[in-house]
DNA sequence: ATCATATCGTTCGGAACCTAACGATTTCAA
DNA sequence: TTGAAATCGTTAGGTTCCGAACGATATGAT
């Protein structure tokens, strides 16, 4: 089967005016199309599974983060979420009010809150997740194996060169 | 020289947990990395780069656009910059504020808006973008030159799946 | 000329996003 | 025991983000 592996035309349209500026086109060329893929996976999600449920991205996110490894404390559940603690204030809210999360305080220590995913928002999850598995594989369904894993790869090998 | 390609602890974690649901990890391993990627690229940009010219992300990605192209009507410069019109509106509004773009009325239809970015505001991207790309080069040092085109041609080949 | 339909950009309303600052609480050195 | 410093989660304030709806304008059929 032949697969499209094309520049695209807004990639190729920018590559020729950047070009022309003399920058790094392949470090432009990997990390704008890591852009273009992820925008265009949130917004695809959004529209045609998450707002079934009157989630954001962010609120499937911090709730799949839930599912994963169960209750967590606030920092922790903003630092896996990718978002700030002022942001995770206002997302959790938003899944208390859709019933899929609740709060709970620490045993221990007053400053500290447990956040934990509710039954109806394990039920949502189960639902959720093979769907977006599926979207996950639709994505990458004109990819061999072999390039699945070389991409992953490249991928983490750039997370590590930001972490240093 | 040596390089880290291992997967990270995040990624490791959630992994082994999503394995047991019987999902395509090949796929999962794919995308989650690309978030992660997305993520962290554009907190660090904002953090150290762009907060120095009070612009947000999507702030620099119109002004971007606009500094490549040249002057866009409101619609197409949304849809090139990957947010809605309304959006944009607000963008384009925080950009008039910063000086760094103008709108004007279209000659022949009142209907529309040409934006465009303001002498200060090609100054301002004359100075960021080069160092954007000094980012960009340096989440992709450890790659060779055969895996940022192998990784480039992948994203293209996952944005052709999605079109479709 | 008129009217229905379509398009444009803005406004509305509400959620997400951030940093800085705050009050409450904990920790630890003296 | 006391007090300084640190941490936690929330609040404040402002921008970004969206879809729906609106007013203004353009188009095209009649």
């Amino acid at each position: 089967m032949t697969r499209d592996a094309s520049v695209t035309r807004a990639e190729r349209e920018a590559r020729e005016r950047v070009e022309a500026l003399g920058i790094d086109v392949g470090a432009y060329a990997a990390v704008s199309n890591i852009f273009r893929v992820a925008n265009a996976v949130r917004n695809h999600t959004e529209r045609t599974l998450l707002s079934e449920f009157n989630l954001s991205f962010s609120g499937f996110t911090v709730l799949w983060v839930l599912w994963v490894w169960g209750p967590k404390e606030s920092h922790a559940l903003a630092r896996e979420s990718g978002i700030s603690k002022s942001t995770l204030t206002g997302v959790v809210k938003t899944l208390e009010r859709l019933g899929f999360a609740a709060r709970k305080p620490h045993a221990m220590d007053g400053r500290r809150v447990f956040v934990q995913a509710t039954r109806k928002g394990i039920s949502a999850m189960r639902n959720i997740f093979p769907r977006f598995n599926d979207v996950e594989a639709m994505v990458t369904r004109d990819l061999s194996i072999g390039e699945k894993e070389n991409l992953a790869r490249a991928l983490r090998i750039m997370l590590h060169s930001m972490e240093s």
